[in-house]
DNA sequence: CTAAAAAATGAATGCGATTTCATTTTATAA
DNA sequence: TTATAAAATGAAATCGCATTCATTTTTTAG
């Protein structure tokens, strides 16, 4: 008899939950979570209908899941560096490259993730993911006035502007089209506009840190 | 017979009409778009389900309309201030406060006009509801540059930036909870905020545009 | 008042999805 | 092998809505 699992079939399970897993995620990246029906996903994970009710108890547990798995390695990305010891603004502008940088290239994943009409289960976790990008540029703007490298401010009403900026900027319909996107450009006019905005000095030295921007985006 | 409509019952269609219009906008004043379903509007209009159908063809349609009537009372508020012969800087400022004061204002509906989930139909009329923002501010950015008040800037991006900032961090749940609220201090740190984003000189000034920002909000 | 047309009604239907579950298949241990 | 439990299957049930439409009610003109 079948008492006992085998390590044989916990592996095969192992196997299938991650199957069905990244058939989801490709689907969202391709067309949204929309496309990302209970049949779809089983269809390309080469799974019955039913088996996936085997490994996640509805479909907005199966989203939900999805979801953070690819919001947490954005969140920790930015997290860790802006855990670095380094001054509160380089900080602030590596950390603004690479959520912009990101974002423009991953685009169709980015706008299910940040701006996509999703429903409400989904908007839940977009929330998190707005609150961790704001609580990160809010520690960071706290950093920088507590070195007085720029005056102090309504930080977490900074960080949420900053937060809601740059994904509306970047991602959805009011983003510029991919055809005439210089993205170096961009990510300057980010920078300026986000340096700006918490009252620090807009200087050309910003192109230096790009290079320690562009080697956190290959991470 | 009845070949031909009397004035008294185009009067009396013109009032369900708006009946219709007023019930879902009350419903998704109160509770988003999701809460205006056709029964619950027909039945807080007072009238039967399938006589929605007489005067909208489609509940999409019916949450277009609503959404527009409710849209656009705000975007010519705001296209009306741009349009002023004031200076560029002036009207910048205006703007902002009154866009920001009225999304603090009507919280639960600017939620549903900016921010929260909707399905496909709302999502177009909400961009068309964005794009219009960013143009707008795009438009005084422009005229800023023009007068030299402020240096050369990526201005469809910088506009766009703006147009999101301001939503996300005054509705929704990143904003400020209604308790520890003071308009005026919000009000002043989104005009720094957005003043300093463009490359604009912050002034303490700021306050005295405040009285002609308030004026404008009684519209 | 009456007949015809317009308007209103709301129970029934339809739709596009998720979810269930009786059955079949596969894996395991005796 | 074989008995048993676990896993997989996919057709059918279910669900939450919007939408329809055969019937009833109201309005109007003769």
């Amino acid at each position: 008899m079948a008492d006992r699992q085998t390590e044989n079939v916990a592996q095969k399970l192992a196997d299938n939950r991650r199957r069905i897993l990244n058939a989801a995620r490709e689907l969202a990246s391709e067309g949204g979570f929309a496309k990302a029906q209970i049949t779809a996903v089983a269809k390309r994970a080469g799974l019955a209908t039913g088996t996936l009710y085997r490994y996640f108890p509805s479909k907005d547990d199966l989203c939900r899941q999805v979801f953070r798995e690819v919001s947490s390695r954005e969140m920790n990305l930015l997290a860790g560096i802006a855990a670095t010891d380094r001054p509160a603004l380089e900080r602030f502008e590596i950390v603004l490259r690479t959520f912009a940088g990101r974002a423009l290239k991953a685009r169709r994943l980015s706008y299910a993730l940040l701006a996509e009409p999703v429903d409400v289960a989904l908007a839940e976790e977009r929330t998190r993911f707005r609150r961790t990008h704001a609580a990160i540029f809010s520690r960071i703007i706290d950093d920088a006035v507590r070195e007085g490298a720029i005056p102090a401010c309504d930080t977490p009403l900074t960080a949420a502007c900053i937060a809601g900026a740059i994904p509306t900027a970047l991602v959805g319909p009011l983003a510029p089209t991919s055809d005439d996107l210089d993205v170096d450009a961009v990510l300057g006019s980010i920078v300026r506009f986000c340096f700006g905005a918490i009252g620090a000095p807009v200087h050309d030295k910003h192109k230096t840190a790009q290079t320690v921007a562009n080697k956190e985006l290959r991470a």
